[in-house]
DNA sequence: ATAAAATATGACTAAGAAGTCACATGACTT
DNA sequence: AAGTCATGTGACTTCTTAGTCATATTTTAT
C-alpha cells in the first residue's frame, strides 16, 4: 500500500505519477522497469517518490489493483449472475467484456499480460495470492456448473479446458490488438468473439456428427 | 555467431559454458540474465567469455539456434509430408512432438516460451526474422490445405485459428508441464493430448447439431 | 630452443540501478 | 511571528551490470 502522503497529492500530480508508472510498466518487466525513468516521467524527485512508495514493489502492486480495478468494472454487469444464462453465453460475455477493457485500456492489458506470462518470478505468487480469484479458477466453476447442466460434453476435461480458456482469453485480445489498430468498439470486434466462441463450442471439424 | 575460439574449445568446456547459459536464460530474461553469472555458472573468466562470443545477444542467439536445432530433431518424422494425413492427425503428431520435446528439455521449452511472450522486445524480431517460419504461418499452410479438403468448416478463419493453435501449442505444454512431475513420456502425456486435439476437432458443446 | 600465434585472465571502466538522507520549502497551528 | 509538522529535493551510497584491455599463459610452428 502507497503511504498516505501519496493519497493525500493533489489529484493532478497523483495521476501524474501513476501515468508515469503505467507507461514504464507497459514497456518493461517489473524487472527492467525503472524508477529513475518513473520519476522522470512524473516530473518528481527521485526521494519523493519513496515518500509516496515504500519501494518498487509497493508501486507495482499499487497499479496492479488499479488494473483489477478497472478490470472488473468492465465485468461487472457480466458477472452478477454468471449461473443463470448457458455457458457459452455467459463465455462470449465475459470475453466481450475482457475485448472491451483490452480496447480501452491497452496499456493495462499489457502490464497484467507481462505479469502473466512470467509466473516463476516472486512477484507473480505474491500478487496472485492477495487477489485470490485467478482466471482459470472462475472458469472451472463455471464450467462445472455448466457440465452439471448437460451444456457441455462429459468427456471433457475441465480443468484442463479452464485452463486453456484462461490462455485463449489472453490469445484472443492480443490477436484482436494486433489487427485492428482502431481500437475502438467495432463490429469487427463483436464478430472476433463470435468466431472464437464458435470455435470453442463446435471445434474446428466439419464432420458434424464423427469420430 | 559465436567466434572461432568457441568452436575449438574442447567439447567438455563448450557444453559446460552452453549448459551454464541455458540455466541462465531459463531462469531470467535476456535483459536480466547476467553475464557474470553465466561465466561464474560455467567456471571460466569474464574475459574469455568475450573471446568466445561478441556480445550477451551472440550467446543468446547460439542459445537459440541449439534450441531450434533439437526442436526439429523432434519434429522432423511428423512434418516430412505434413499434407499427406488429415489435420487432425497431423495435429496430434505435432502436439506430441511437443509434448515430448517439453518433457525432454524443459529448461529450453522454458527459455523459447520466455522469448515468445515478449514480442515487443527487439530481440524477438531479431530472431523471428532469422528463423523465418513462424509457428502460427506453418499452421495457416496447414490449415488453408485442410480446408481446401473440406476437413475444417468453411466458416473457420484460418488466421484466428493458426493464431490460437500456436498459443494453445505453449499453453498445453506449459499445462502438462504443470500437473505432472514425472517428465517422462507416458500415457498421461498421449491421454492429455487425446483430450486437447478432441477439444480442438470438437469443441465444448453437447449439442452436436447445434447452432 | 625460439619465436609466434592463440587463448586465458581478472582488475578495470562507465553506466545504470534501488534506495537513503540531510536539508529546504511550504503550510497550518497557536 | 514562531513553531511544528508534512512534503519536496537531489546528491549520495552501494550494488550490479556489459564490455574492455593489458598482461600472462599455453599451444603450435619453425
Amino acid at each position: 500500500m502507497p503511504k498516505d502522503t501519496f493519497f493525500n497529492l493533489p489529484e493532478e500530480k497523483r495521476t501524474r505519477v501513476e501515468e508515469a508508472a503505467i507507461d514504464e510498466f507497459a514497456s518493461y518487466t517489473y524487472e527492467t522497469a525503472s524508477v529513475n525513468r518513473i520519476v522522470d516521467g512524473a516530473g518528481i524527485a527521485k526521494g519523493s517518490f519513496y515518500q509516496y512508495f515504500k519501494d518498487k514493489k509497493d508501486l507495482y502492486k499499487h497499479i496492479m489493483n488499479i488494473i483489477i480495478q478497472k478490470k472488473l468494472e468492465y465485468m461487472s454487469p457480466t458477472i452478477t449472475n454468471p449461473f443463470e444464462v448457458d455457458v457459452f453465453t455467459l463465455l462470449r460475455e465475459m470475453y466481450k467484456s475482457g475485448l472491451s477493457f483490452a480496447l480501452s485500456h491497452p496499456k493495462l492489458l499489457e502490464i497484467g499480460n507481462k505479469l502473466l506470462l512470467d509466473p516463476s518470478h516472486d512477484i507473480y505468487k505474491e500478487i496472485m495470492e492477495e487477489n485470490k480469484a485467478r482466471s482459470d479458477e472462475v472458469f472451472l466453476l463455471i464450467l462445472k456448473a455448466a457440465k452439471d447442466r448437460g451444456e457441455i460434453r462429459e468427456e471433457i476435461d475441465l480443468e484442463m479446458a479452464s485452463y486453456l480458456l484462461t490462455n485463449l482469453n489472453i490469445a484472443v485480445s492480443d490477436y484482436y490488438m494486433k489487427k485492428s489498430e482502431k481500437h475502438e468498439y467495432s463490429k469487427d470486434m463483436m464478430k472476433t468473439i463470435d468466431k472464437f466462441i464458435d470455435f470453442i463450442q463446435y471445434g474446428m471439424t466439419n464432420t458434424k456428427g464423427g469420430d
